[in-house]
DNA sequence: CTCTACATGTAATGCGTTACATGATTGA
DNA sequence: TCAATCATGTAACGCATTACATGTAGAG
């Protein structure tokens, strides 16, 4: 089985859907899954079917709207995924594309270098903010009450990963514009 | 132009080498770049060379030895690769497979949750300490005197994003065991 | 009347990994 | 003699993205 295929599961053993609400989780940009699109989404389904670790009902629905196929997971299902998480993980490099330019920015003109690190800046504020309303908003719901965290949703402890690293991120890149910004005043002194 | 194909060009632009010398740097597993095989590397070097950004000159050697062809930046190469820096950089996703795994932490048996998190920090605690050893070292070098940096080696503003990096990866994974073991013992307690 | 949401798929292309292939030298 | 280092490549396979394909219903 494949990372995708475990992603897949890793949902559907929370709670039961079709490929099309799998795919609307996740191509969303903002979930810490990476994005998948539907076509990969129904071939894997496909195939988790065929291993016999899922299974599905068709659900017919009103006028109109096409019949969905709801997977969920069969008992062979929930032992694999079990034995995955529990299975050891190798250390995972990282794969960042600004980072990757970062390392050849002595080459790039000054001023684009400091609006690239703005920008990036820029988005990862974003996405920052955008981890931190929905801790929030998830310590409200539930506060309200238990069992209604929605799919998708992380917990405490995985909001506290991603929200570090978007901290990280951000400050990288304000230290790096501190720095470049200063660069510029020095040369600009010069003249 | 790919990624890889940019990655490549990163690293000649600092330094003109074979493609053996390339994959040395990149399938090491402590560099920040994603390791990269030689397979893939031959390939792309042959496809930049089409594209008339890289060059290369056989160099002969002694004895035994087979000859190496070094390759270095033509001067639409440098311009290529500094485009790719000034331009803008879509926010990358992270695609962890430790962290999806904690997505589907609760279906583990707590004692083995506790051991993949404790294999994970040692590996992150590792990859901390060769980033902070390969940066004093630098540190010292550069000391000593200028221009002898050597390539692949990282400059003191990107060694502050995997330091915070992977300093943010540890503090998580002991979060996460602190709060697993208190509630190990807890349940301790109720038998 | 066009766009979006619902719902499921196939096909083509590109990127990446593993395995295969060769051949000399040096150290364990 | 077995493995590792130097040095360059090809072939097969798998994973991922983009584009193509179909059809209804409701909102603007």
């Amino acid at each position: 089985m494949t990372t995708l295929e475990y992603k897949l599961l890793g949902l559907l053993a929370r709670q039961p859907m079709s490929g099309y609400d799998l795919a609307k989780i996740l191509k969303q940009p903002f979930t810490p899954f990476g994005s998948i699109s539907h076509t990969q989404i129904y071939p894997a389904l496909a195939s988790l079917e065929k291993q016999g670790v899922v299974r599905h009902q068709v659900v017919e629905q009103e006028s109109g709207r096409p019949n969905k196929k709801v997977y969920e997971l069969t008992e062979e299902g929930r032992v694999a995924l079990q034995q995955w998480v529990e299975s050891p993980t190798p250390l995972v490099m990282l794969n960042d594309e600004f980072f990757l330019k970062a390392y050849s920015l002595w080459l790039a003109d000054p001023e684009r270098a400091i609006e690239q690190f703005r920008e990036q800046a820029r988005l990862h504020r974003d996405q920052l903010e955008h981890y931190e309303r929905a801790l929030q908003s998830q310590l409200v719901a539930s506060h309200a009450g238990p069992e209604n965290a929605d799919v998708g949703e992380l917990s405490d402890v995985l909001y506290r990963y991603v929200i570090g690293y978007e901290q990280n991120y951000l400050e990288w890149c304000q230290a790096a514009l501190h720095y470049l910004e200063q660069r510029q005043q020095v040369k600009a002194g010069e003249r």
